[in-house]
RNA sequence: GUGACUGUAGCUCAGCUGGUAGAGCACUGGACUGUGACUCCGGUGGUCGCGGGUUCGAACCCCGUCAGUCACCCCA
């Protein structure tokens, strides 16, 4: 029988991982709370039809990478390919959004069957925030804002770059479609296959190939920027005189245009080059017409999702985790002997309950004392207790050691030990 | 979904043109040390990703499959 491994693309994060993760995890949660936004939780699974409406039917993701299938009801779900579907639909359902604000992130696991990739996975983390009900461009500014302030406290602002686009309202983009469609047909003997296959029903992706020959014939393509409405425009320069004021650089990309159906107006995208082909950390923009288009009444949003493994593959690969970061223990007990396994685990209980912040390891499965002070050394524990009495005598004293580069160490009756080893954790 | 490369002990890897698996680290036992050391001696540990095929014989050749890596694609 074969040896059982995880699933393709999911990924095992080890105790050696888990530590960055939780870093970054608590410098999230620090900023959203500086900005008033909320957590929302809400379901791994949901309705197929669910994703269909708010992604798009034609989209990549739900034609070809979402893990959908048929319950014992016989009802279609999908494991969600993103947050925002699902985060709509929760507030929408639990009547959050009618004539409210709100400011709500979400943490979680994504899935998509793609194939895997630096920083592409199966599974994945993303840690996204949505706002609701507001019309202004502020709104854009702040959520835009928050990344950069997260970058700031995880020290990554140097290695980033902020992209920005308008892509207008839907009208306005549907005009401007076929427009390019028309276009790209007259070009098509100059363009490759992939941007063939998708002049007709996506042609805007066909804008953001790779491929340095499409690009050149797009040189003279129609574009978006002229078929945008006043309000949007004027929507977007506000955007860029608010990023202008509070110190935001960026670079308009004409060019960018996000994969998901529901995006319209002000679009940004938070992009890397330390990262190999997977370069965006971070996306999103405004989706206005996302909630009516759900069955929900007319509300506005904005919000972003960024992609935790390709943070901490960021952070891991610039240096930028803090050494303190992976959280030692302070103290590992020596127990010499198996007669004192009840002695030592009363001693390590009572000094558990006495300085609930420490960490004390106290020793199991006997071995000899040099092979349990080394792992003591390695524990990265303070200091070593040790627990050692002649054959079958009581135990009345106990060794605390030092285990820094002074070594010393201190022998003190059963009854100082906790004293003892306050003064030299310097706790109380 | 397409392509390239890779898959040998817990880890890092070696194994020449096919002849019944090796090193270092780690772990562990002992010697020496008033004691995580150093040095020395010994030990545990591998169905060579999995399944077929060719061959007297395959970790090494062929096919398939699974997984990993990177790129395309797409996106976070």
């Amino acid at each position: 029988m074969a040896k059982l491994q995880a699933i393709r693309g999911m990924n095992d994060i080890l105790p050696d991982q888990t530590p960055n993760w939780q870093y970054v995890e608590k410098c999230f949660q620090r900023v959203v709370h500086r900005f008033g936004y909320r957590e929302i939780r809400f379901p791994i699974l949901e309705q197929t039809q669910l994703f269909k409406r708010s992604i798009g039917e034609v989209t990549d993701i739900v034609e070809k990478e979402m893990y959908s299938f048929d319950d014992r009801n016989g009802d279609n779900l999908s494991l969600r390919p993103e947050g925002t579907a699902g985060c709509v639909r929760a507030a929408d359902q639990h009547g959050l959004l009618f004539n409210q604000q709100q400011r709500l992130w979400y943490q979680g696991p994504m899935f998509r069957h793609e194939r895997p990739q630096k920083g592409r996975y199966r599974q994945f983390q993303q840690f996204g925030v949505e706002a609701f009900g507001m019309v202004g461009p502020d709104i854009d500014a702040e959520v835009i804002q928050l990344s950069a302030m997260l970058w700031r406290d995880l020290q990554l602002e140097d290695y980033l770059t902020l992209e920005i686009n308008n892509i207008g309202a839907a009208e306005d983009r549907k005009r401007y479609a076929a427009a390019l469609t028309a276009f790209l047909v007259f070009h098509a003997s100059e363009l490759d296959d992939d941007a063939r296959n998708r002049m007709h029903s996506n042609p805007m992706r066909v804008l953001d190939s790779k491929n340095p020959v499409v690009q050149e014939v797009l040189e003279g393509a129609p574009a978006l920027v002229d078929y945008v409405s006043d309000e949007s425009s004027e929507h977007y320069t506000e955007l860029k005189n608010l990023l202008t004021q509070v110190g935001i650089e960026f670079v308009e990309n004409p060019r960018l245009v996000r994969g998901l159906d529901y995006y319209n107006n002000c679009v940004f995208e938070w992009t890397t080059d330390s990262l190999g082909a997977q370069g965006t950390v971070c996306g999103g923009g405004r989706y206005d017409g996302l909630v009516k288009q759900l069955g929900g009444k007319p509300t506005v949003a904005a919000g972003f999702a960024m992609g935790v493994e390709r943070l901490v593959l960021m952070l891991d690969s610039l240096d930028k985790i803090p050494e303190s970061t992976a959280k030692v223990i302070d103290v590992y007990m020596v127990v010499v002997g198996g007669q004192l396994s009840g002695q030592a685990q009363l001693l390590a209980k009572q000094l558990r309950a006495k300085f609930p912040e420490i960490g004390l390891i106290a020793h199991c499965g006997g071995g000899k004392y040099n092979n349990q002070m080394k792992r003591a050394f390695n524990s990265g524990a303070r200091v070593a207790i040790v627990l050692e009495t002649e054959a079958n005598a009581p135990l009345t004293a106990v060794k605390i050691r030092q285990l820094d580069d002074s070594g010393d160490s201190h022998s003190v009756e059963l009854a100082q030990c906790g004293a003892k080893l306050a003064e030299i954790l310097s706790i109380s």
